[in-house]
RNA sequence: GUGGUUGUAGCUCAGUUGGUUAGAGCGCCGGAUUGUGGUUCCGGAGGUCGCCGGUUCGAGACCGGUCUUCCACCCCA
């Protein structure tokens, strides 16, 4: 045999059904955006490594994609750090070019290159593919989609309970139940301050994430190989150990944060958050969770992440406040807050559960059997109505036996077939059969279509 | 990036301490049934055993490398 082919690793092909079912994942993601106001854009796959590079923390220069300049490039390359073998070196003057890694960083981009054609607040959605050049595993891919909505140029917190008004409505659509994670920057940062360990709030809550897997004893011995001081981790503990009602936590932070301003502004920020969903229904919880240390690079204020209930997987979407981005770009005080539906996943918790309502993943509805030319031509005027009445309906294009139709319309789980035969055209009806009853009557096309479409 | 794991027909997997022409189930194609699928019966096609190299008289089995899969860490959707 000739060489297999292959794709990629950690890349996917997706067949019709499959396509299916992430159109419909796409398709209600979508909806509920646009249902909120948000306006879709779309940047290119490759963005100058200039703009992608030092946004996502060393860790993520290296897990960006770049792509080799054209022509001669190595002409162009310094000697010495090739005979160094310096791959971080020679790749900046071989590669300007790279795959995005993410939607929020070409969308800040977007949003300082055409500033003075928005309006702000600007409410858009992006759906479109990201890359990164990471280790495969179960629900980490190196190509994957992510769904973002973000608005730029408002401070408001109404925006933060709008995207969770968001991630309730999209969850409650789909049928997945989820939990809404919430955390505050500020709160973290505050931490930090009063235990006096600024640099190391990383470390502190990578540590306190570990709780329910390795135990208190162990968080704090990590604790103490991070270098930090048994003052500082005996100032944690309350921290540490929060738990309780969201309230509950709440009224901790504020008397354990009471001499950091940052802190208590972070505690407030959450506490309006609370209570501004208080007043609305929603029906996926939400709580407070001081462990989501997510995105630090660029989060100032609240931070979210959604995790499935059902089904053991990452987090399926995420997202946060970050004051400063476009500031890189050169655009000051422009705040966003924004989340990311991370579709792959999503994907992968529906399959899972099998939650894809039936009528989202069929593709005809109506095949009519070919029996012949002239019959052709007579399902093909009767096509022609029921298509118009909205039917997604196809003819068998050969005169192939009858077992042999009957049984691709069986494969593609087509729900009728219509035969029209010499009989069915001299009485100006069709034979429709239901193919999961294989109850089969003649009826004329009209009938037919009010049928199918009960 | 570190450590581990996996790879035999389209799919799920057998394959005995290395020994002749590598098997099963499902699927696929054809027939039984010249206007009726999903059941049944009969027949058929399809594999340089992930790839490269080594040990051996002999390798799908052993060794090395490489790619791939999945897992943990890291990070994250």
């Amino acid at each position: 045999m000739a060489q297999k082919p292959a794709i990629p690793k950690g890349t996917r092909d997706f067949s019709p059904v499959e396509m299916a079912k992430r159109n419909y994942i796409f398709d209600t993601i979508k909806s509920v955006f646009v249902k909120y106001g948000y306006q879709p854009i779309e940047t290119p796959a490759m963005e100058n490594l200039s703009t992608l590079m030092g946004k996502y923390g060393e860790e993520g220069d290296k897990l960006l994609f770049k792509i080799l300049n054209s022509g001669d490039f190595l002409a162009k390359a310094n000697e010495q750090f090739l005979t160094e073998k310096n791959s971080v070196k020679t790749t900046t003057q071989i590669s300007e070019k790279g795959l995005r890694y993410d939607l929020t960083v070409p969308f800040a981009r977007f949003v300082v290159q055409h500033q003075n054609e928005i309006t702000f607040p600007f409410k858009r959605y992006q759906i479109q593919p990201v890359w990164r050049a990471d280790r495969p595993q179960k629900g980490r891919y190196r190509e994957f989609y992510q769904c973002d909505v973000d608005v730029v140029g408002s401070d408001s917190l109404m925006n933060e309970v709008e995207l969770i008004q968001i991630v309730d409505d999209v969850y409650n659509a789909l049928g997945i139940n989820v939990v809404v994670k919430l955390n505050n920057r500020k709160i973290l940062t505050g931490i930090a301050e009063i235990i006096g360990e600024a640099d190391k709030i990383i470390d502190i809550t990578v540590a306190i994430d570990k709780l329910d897997k390795i135990g208190l004893d162990k968080v704090n011995e990590e604790l103490r190989q991070k270098n930090l001081s048994e003052g500082a981790i005996e100032k944690l503990q309350p921290i540490i150990n929060l738990a309780g009602t969201n309230q509950e936590k709440v009224e901790t932070l504020k008397s354990v944060l009471k001499t950091s301003e940052v802190g208590l502004k972070g505690v407030s920020e959450i506490e309006s958050v609370l209570e501004y969903l208080a007043t609305l229904t929603i029906t996926t919880e939400v709580e407070l969770d001081l462990t989501l240390a997510r995105g630090l690079n660029y989060y100032t204020g609240a931070i979210f992440e959604v995790k499935a209930l059902d089904v053991q997987i990452g987090s399926i979407t995420g997202g946060g406040r970050y004051d400063d981005l476009t500031g890189i770009f050169g655009l000051k005080d422009v705040s966003g807050v924004g989340i990311s539906f991370g579709a792959d996943r999503i994907y992968d918790v529906m399959n899972t559960l099998d939650l894809y309502p039936k009528e989202s993943i069929v593709s005809t509805q109506l095949l009519f059997v070919n029996f012949g030319e002239k019959e052709a031509l007579y399902s093909l005027k009767a096509l022609q109505h029921v298509r118009a009445a909205g039917i997604k309906a196809e003819l068998y294009p050969d005169s192939a036996k009858m077992k042999k139709q009957m049984a691709y319309a069986n494969k593609k789980e087509i729900l009728f077939v219509a035969m029209a035969g010499e009989d069915e055209i001299l009485e100006n009806k069709i034979t429709l059969k239901n193919m999961s009853s294989g109850e089969q009557s003649l009826v004329t096309v009209e009938e037919a279509i009010s049928i199918i479409q009960k």
